[in-house]
DNA sequence: CGATTGAACGTTTTATATAATGCTCAGGAG
DNA sequence: CTCCTGAGCATTATATAAAACGTTCAATCG
């Protein structure tokens, strides 16, 4: 976990940041507001983290760690042949990124702000979320239902084919109802390959 | 051409505008301006268009008129095989979006913020350039070089597949001689089908 | 003396006042 | 009567003042 080598009083600082973060979001929240929340000065919260940016790169590395922990889930179920796991994979895959857009908007909006201040967290987890593809199609290369020449490759070119489907625009028109079920956009890539 | 069934006033409304929004961009351009530019009234402007907002549209179309029939050039081209069709036909698409960029700022801005207020603008332009793709996997379906089931569907995958590479976010780190040469990802669209 | 504070600093955000803009329409021009 | 104008209206954008914010660090506490 990234919150693993946090000192006691770090995690309790962005405990609270998380749950303001989450309800008023990134600048409707104030580093006077975190430091009351937990009982001490706005100054003594900078000996813990260098910025407020900083707290909320470490909210959305949390955010992100757990969705590339579900994502890994699917590649370790059971009984699943790896086809059935490479079209749950992208069904999760969309269903994260819908869940940001429609549940949780404020963290939506904090990943926005902070993607483009530090661009390399979100190539962090674009990669992480590749690896996890990746083991997928070795799985299908190994028994022979998928058959490629690199894996790695392969799976940063599906990730580029998806990102329409992960992608702000496609949520304002049709809904993730219409994606899930029939003949919406998704099956596209679900039953093409 | 959208402007074929225009009034040689509401063309000149339309020139003295584009030439405006070009250099200045939509919201540092203004309708007195724009008939001070004709010898007009601003009230006069009206009788040609319902609001500035239609005039931003009808130089959008205009633009993307020209991007389509760029497009339709590479499908028509003779001596080419449809295979080397579809690459250019990408290599171009790519390269248009690349210009919107980084040559003509201005107008990118524009279409953005005319593509929020009119969605349906968007959604032609790109059934147009759908249409144009289509008859190019057709024309390697007749010559057996493709294979597919629906030609239509098939290029609204691509396109889908594509939208990654004709979206804002990839022109900020790397720029279009890396997607041009080799090793970029546009590599991977093209060479792997 | 190390850990913590909170006032102070420069910057950013917000609130407010002022100017400019998109658009309309009563009236003048031809 | 038709075509066009430009002052006027409601709205939006800009400029300015005031408040709040992120961050620092000399002073304080334990």
């Amino acid at each position: 976990m990234p919150t693993e080598n946090l000192d006691d009083a770090a995690k309790q600082i962005l405990n609270a940041a998380s749950r303001r973060f989450l309800h008023y979001g990134y600048g409707k929240t104030t580093m006077s507001e975190i430091a009351r929340d937990c009982n001490m000065s706005t100054g003594n919260l900078y000996r813990y983290f260098p910025s407020k940016l900083d707290i909320a790169e470490m909210f959305v590395r949390v955010l992100r760690r757990e969705q590339v922990a579900r994502l890994r889930a699917v590649l370790e179920a059971p009984d699943k042949t790896p086809a059935e796991k490479l079209r749950e994979f992208f069904l999760l895959k969309f269903r994260i990124a819908y869940e940001r857009f429609h549940d949780k908007p404020k963290a939506y909006e904090l990943s926005n702000e902070l993607l483009t201040a530090r661009p390399k967290v979100a190539l962090e987890w674009e990669n992480a979320e590749g690896r996890v593809l990746a083991e997928i199609l070795m799985l299908g290369d190994a028994d022979g239902s998928f058959a490629m020449d690199n894996a790695a490759e392969t799976a940063r070119i599906l990730q580029d084919a998806a990102f329409r489907f992960t992608s702000a625009a496609l949520f304002h028109e049709g809904e993730f109802d219409d994606l899930n079920g029939a003949g919406g956009p998704f099956q596209e890539l679900l039953h093409a390959d």
